[in-house]
DNA sequence: CTGAAAGCGCTTACAG
DNA sequence: CTGAAAGCGCTTACAG
């Protein structure tokens, strides 16, 4: 199909003894076309193989049918976490019979504003926009350019742009609860990175569920690594604690690592909690308790919510929190 | 800078005091402009922020600048497995510097043979095509259509388009060889999908191994589940097996499952090898030994293959094979 | 070094 | 229900 042999419109409007105008009728799925020429057309169409060109369409149309999926993480954070890839997949579940491409863009992209320009620059009709830090200007900069974005993750901003996020507040509050209702007293938290909601919200959450002082707090990027540090930093200035809470599976997976350094027993010296409920969760020993996150329902939800807006239908909530759930099991 | 306000090549040369032609020349950094030419240019292209419209470019030169990634997998497996997000970053570490964008494509755009359409109607320059299933017409047909293909993964059937693999076959070579090395005398495996070059690959390699009779196999999907079954059901069959190489790390997650609800101690009892070096194989207790692939950097060179055929370099090499290696950990 | 003109392959009023 | 014609915003010989 590629080559100066590719047929064109006119090519098949020959073969099929009718107008241009007839044939993109045909396509196009308009009315007003008689049975006698669409029949003739749609023959022609597969005679020829005919594939319409996108390139001249988007031209024409001033629109691409695509939408763009853009990862604003540097690091390793998303692929050493099955985080994105269940984004990733619920971006895609999202899509389906929306008869849109996903054009995938990192922040590497931002080299000399390439990743703005790209946007900007009519390549896609809309973007959902992943993994968002404190202080990046991208999404107000996008709404300023009358390119369509729904973030997924509540931005740290006062920006005015749709989100998607999930109730991670509650969910800590939860697990706070959880840890006291075990009988717990001495109740620590390993917190995730400042500079993103899902690290804020679930400090919040916690403190807010911790009924007396909330103070036993370390922090840790989402990594195995940041998790088993901090879990030290805690044992180290809180001999005594009898529970805690980490903002993330991965992050427990490596405070386990360091309890289990310890020769601590897991729950009976101390309890853990995770939060995501992901893969990691299962194959821990012992299996983590943790809050349950729905991500590929999130990415699903930011995309509905992307096409929606781009179909022109009536204002959405500009912001939605999907539900959070503890799961038990035999880490608490 | 959508919406009709958005300014074209005709305005910067209005603003510029020059022709289209000119323009033209200096976004696309062609010789024969002159400075004072350039100038003028490079200050309108600033004051009215223009970006050139991709649709008008690609009509024109017949090249879209952007290639594709098919993800040829209907299940859950990309997504459970670390794999698909490592090959993901390969992939776009191998375009880096190459100004094209990745558009992202899945199985569940086969419907009414969309997946061709798009590929084959001049939306891409290229395609590098994942998770290959035996049976699979699509690398045929793209060659057919005249579109750059490269493979992850050497396809099963007898075809002739391009590929990079891990070296599958040794790799398994060296588990088994390990296993004997250890003393081990009833040794076993989990083969992976036989539909799949990976599976078929690396139970040839443990058979070629094996220096003794080697038919001590059950057969696993890459789950854990499929993982659990499996190593269920060699225990049945072979109540003596003192050695296990399970033909991925997510596979050997769920036979440590099932050996430890058998009471089985690791490795004293039963020595167990993975594939893949994944994240999974230090996240179980024990770790696991197993045999390491470089998945991104098996994304990374496809692409590579790919772009220096784009750019139309000498011919490489059909195919390319990466090395695996043997990671000893607890678990042997 | 520069510009006028043709043309890429479509869609879309417009007139019939 | 149908077709002739204009035009989307670029690039690219071609002539100077």
């Amino acid at each position: 199909m590629r080559g100066s042999q590719a047929p064109t419109l006119e090519a098949v409007a020959r073969a099929a003894g009718v107008s241009r105008s007839t044939v993109s009728r045909v396509i196009n799925d308009l009315p007003g076309v008689s049975k006698r020429a669409k029949l003739a057309v749609d023959r022609a169409i597969a005679e020829l193989r005919y594939v319409p060109n996108q390139a001249a369409r988007n031209l024409v149309t001033r629109r691409t049918n695509s939408i763009a999926l853009v990862v604003s993480e540097r690091g390793d954070r998303l692929f050493s976490d099955p985080f994105f890839a269940k984004i990733l997949r619920g971006v895609y579940a999202g899509m389906v019979g929306s008869r849109r491409q996903l054009v995938l863009l990192m922040d590497q992209d931002r080299v000399d504003g390439a990743l703005e320009s790209y946007l900007c620059g009519g390549h896609v009709d809309g973007a959902v926009v992943v993994s968002l830090h404190r202080g990046d200007p991208l999404p107000a900069r996008l709404m300023e350019a009358g390119l369509p974005v729904v973030l997924v993750g509540r931005p740290l901003e006062d920006v005015n742009v749709p989100y998607v996020d999930s109730d991670n507040f509650t969910g800590a509050v939860e697990a706070a609860r959880h840890l006291i209702g075990l009988g717990r007293r001495r109740i620590a938290t390993i917190a995730g990175p400042q500079d993103m909601a899902a690290g804020v919200d679930r400090l919040n959450g916690w403190q807010a569920g911790m009924v007396e002082t909330a103070d036993m707090i370390a922090y840790a990027d989402f990594s195995v690594e940041g998790g088993a540090r901090a879990m030290a930093e805690l044992l180290q200035k809180y001999p005594d604690v009898d529970g805690v809470f980490a903002a993330a599976d991965i992050i427990a997976v490596g405070a386990l690592r360091t309890l289990a350094e310890h020769g601590k027993r897991i729950p009976d010296d101390i309890a853990l909690v995770g939060f995501d409920d992901s893969v990691l969760a299962t194959t821990t020993a012992p299996q983590l308790t943790t809050v349950r996150q729905d991500v590929e329902e999130l990415g699903r939800t930011t995309t509905q919510h992307l096409l929606a807006q781009l179909a022109g239908e009536q204002p959405l909530p500009s912001s939605v929190l999907l539900p959070t759930k503890l799961v038990q099991r035999s880490s608490t």
